[in-house]
DNA sequence: CGGCAGAAAGTAAGTACGCACTTAGCGCCG
DNA sequence: CGGCGCTAAGTGCGTACTTACTTTCTGCCG
């Protein structure tokens, strides 16, 4: 649990504790999950009491909630769905995965809560899944069935779907390993693994 | 909840009630996780006092390990690595993908005790990493390595650990969704979606 | 075949403690 | 001086695990 951060005890305008509250709320949920994470520890890490904490969030779970939100996926995945339809569909498909790779490796903090929050707060996984992932998936898809269509349309539309998912498990492998079990290290150079991922996929020398 | 199971009040030799003891804590773990999941709710799905259940089972953690230990991991890994590593390298990745998906259609609970006990009990992520995860990376590494070298030998080595990290990631795709998620349809037919994603890696037509 | 001792299977009823959340009130700033 | 930021000190409930005790089986001796 580490010792609590070191705040001068300063009187803060309600928002900028709540986003204070928020900061330290990423660290600690990260740490321990969601059950694992006590409001005592909470509110250690932010430097203030529990009942201030409450002030903020009515719940704990109103806090994961908060945070999330405050990742702002939404806005995210509005923004992939503008930028990489555009593309050609591999680069397109190489851009979400770089995406993928730079965010984990910057900050796997969010990727735990994420996790812990879908396992451990049942209502969270419907959640997450019709607010990013079905869209991601979507998107995916669509980069795929052009790409396949690109170089003769000797695969079905099926097929789309299937990779989509596949390569999207491809990214997921890495920000299970990288951010919750923590021992395959997590690749130096996001673009380049991207990149060969992508080529896994959709092999350059074919194109 | 549901009702409690309906065994007539039995004495059971003290194996007997072991495993009957297992099998109803692997429901109760797979529906409610394992912080979610009560001494309780263990105790009355299995049908005794829990008392009894911490005659046999020490402590709450204790039970999980028992049960990922009943399933048997070692031993099933150590039958691939013994089947699999002698087929031609595309049917070795077949069979993986096709064990994976089958044995999650056939009983995701499994699956779903994994995850929750990854999760939400530290020490057993990496115990789950070194003793399963590493040594089924391991296998499709050496299966990709193979199948790389038959199609002339383009690729570098590290090419083959990233793509057996990205292929098992494909597989995690759908474990994740069927068991946790459980909104996306798991493959109808596990055997054409193990091949429909192999292809995606080794294309038949270039064989 | 009793019958009886001792082990093994089982439980009802705790216990102690950890945790999410409250209350009642203090003091600083505008 | 009013209200906003903030806290010390609860509160009560839920939960993992115990204790102390009862019931049933098992094997062995006359």
């Amino acid at each position: 649990m580490s010792a609590p951060e070191f705040f001068p005890k300063l009187r803060l305008k309600s928002d900028d504790r709540r986003s204070q509250i928020l900061a330290a709320a990423l660290d600690v949920f990260a740490e321990l999950g969601f059950h694992g994470a006590r409001t005592r520890d909470l509110a250690e890490r932010a430097g203030v009491s529990e009942a201030l904490l409450f002030r903020h969030f009515a719940t704990k779970e109103d806090l994961v909630r908060a945070i999330l939100e405050s990742v702002g996926f939404e806005e995210r995945i509005g923004m992939m769905e503008d930028h990489f339809t555009k593309l050609p569909p591999r680069e397109g498909l190489c851009r979400i995965a770089e995406y993928s790779l730079t965010a984990l490796r910057d900050d796997p903090r969010v990727f735990r809560v994420i996790f812990f929050g879908v396992l451990e707060v049942p209502d969270l996984a419907g959640e997450f899944y019709r607010k990013f992932l079905s869209r991601l998936l979507a998107l995916e898809t669509r980069l795929f069935e052009r790409a396949f269509a690109e170089r003769g349309a000797r695969r079905a539309a099926q097929d789309a779907a299937v990779a989509a998912r596949s390569f999207h498990g491809s990214l997921f492998f890495y920000q299970m390993t990288g951010a919750i079990v923590r021992i395959e290290p997590l690749p130096k150079n996001p673009k380049e693994r991207a990149e060969a991922i992508v080529n896994l996929y959709l092999p350059e020398e074919a194109a």
